[in-house]
DNA sequence: ACCTGAACACCGTTCAAGT
DNA sequence: ACCTGAACACCGTTCAAGT
């Protein structure tokens, strides 16, 4: 996961003086502009937050924006940070693994549960704090299931990124359980002289519903972690200067 | 993988009577839109492929392409299509596990091989028929080696999907060998009290180069894949009307 | 000094007018 | 009948002009 945004981290608050005994329009801050991009972005999608659309809600120009906020991207982000402060990284109570499917579950839920927000987060370099806060539980937990930190640091991102995808290609519009849909259409449709084992396995293809897949797929990512060693540094590049610190295992 | 697109298959052909005889410019097509379009992505990136571009680059007028493309998401669809061809499906002749991942390496280097293809994989339900050769090959490649067709068909979509999520991340400008990347310097100025594993954990976080994460996360998918059965069906929503069909369970 | 209207340089798509 | 110039309805961003 963890994705673009031109350089410069839009998280450190800007100093603007806000109007004092100002006016009866409530003063624009990066707060109120974020808050309502993502209001925007709940009720009508990606398309609901842009600029111009979030200056109009605001009743202003779309040049008073950047003052708070350096870019339509930039936006995005804060926008992205603010809706994973509704994540809830505790995972519950339940055993280890089932820690992490809620942990992972609640991620997912967050963002499928306003269009537009998966594909945003794939468009989008997540290092913002509640990305941080959200990475450091998972980090936790992971290591707290005795899995060993370099390992980890592999899983984490892993984990955050196959669910970020997820959310996103729903977000898209793929579903497997709408008849109606293309995907349906292209394998119910896929020629037996081209593609065989398509056409052949058809139904089988398209059976199991969106939640079957999902909580499949985290068990597999699971036991997959659970079993496969990071590649041991085997081809590893000659140090360029000075021996390498070797690291500590800690925890 | 496979993401939207309105409706309606862009792939069917198009009948367009190209002008016989024609002036001196080429005759427009369905072939060469596309053609264009894809060699400008491959240039340019994303932005190089837009509808008035791909015109400009076709000395027309945009409203030109509309004769032979829907729509701006269809010709992405269909540059992605051929794109696609050129995914070698054999995966090569090693072992079984070596040719999935050969086969999926191989999908991994066209997507990331030309600027923006990643993102639009991602953003794109791809059922043109080099997307079907890619999911019949490795749907063919895993029955191959054993994996029962029920759990194969979520483990295709799962191996695509995260190969596809990989190239869009990358597109999108994350990478953790950049070390003036945002997400190096997220991680490397995450404050120690709101954030203490990340913080204690900054060098291993950041070690491992790209390659070294990709091959480990394909093990993971392999590995769990092969581990982990598919939900047998348990809380099945009682059948609407009739007796379910039994599956025969193929191959 | 702060804010913003209006302009700039773009988009995708449509449709009436041309050949 | 086919093609397309020009227009329409938008974008994000900038900057000079206002308060």
């Amino acid at each position: 996961v963890f994705l673009v945004m031109s350089a410069g981290n839009p998280f450190e608050p800007r100093e603007v003086t806000s109007r004092r005994g100002g006016p009866v329009k409530t003063p624009l801050s990066r707060e109120v502009i974020v808050a309502t991009a993502l209001a925007l972005l709940k009720r009508e999608g990606l398309g609901g937050m842009q600029m111009r659309k979030v200056a109009a809600a605001l009743e202003t120009g779309p040049a008073s924006l950047y003052a708070y906020v350096d870019d339509a991207n930039a936006l995005q982000a804060l926008v992205l940070d603010r809706a994973l402060g509704d994540v809830d990284v505790t995972g519950g109570n339940g055993s280890w693994r089932q820690r992490v499917r809620t942990l992972l579950a609640s991620y997912l839920a967050v963002l499928s549960g306003t269009p537009g927000l998966g594909q945003l987060a794939l468009a989008t370099i997540a290092v913002g704090p509640n990305a941080l806060r959200l990475y450091e539980s998972l980090l936790g937990l992971l290591l707290k299931g005795g899995i060993h930190l370099e390992r980890a640091s592999f899983a984490v991102d892993m984990l955050l990124l196959y669910c970020t995808a997820l959310a996103a290609e729903r977000g898209n519009g793929v579903d497997p359980d709408d008849p109606e849909g293309p995907l349906v259409r292209a394998i119910m449709g896929a020629s037996p002289s081209s593609f065989p084992l398509i056409h052949e396995s058809r139904e089988v293809l398209l059976s199991g519903t969106g939640e079957e897949r999902v909580s499949w797929g985290l068990d597999v990512l699971i036991n997959g972690i659970l079993q496969t060693a990071r590649p041991e540094a085997r081809a590893r590049r000659a140090p360029a200067a000075g021996p390498r610190k070797t690291r500590k295992t800690e925890r």
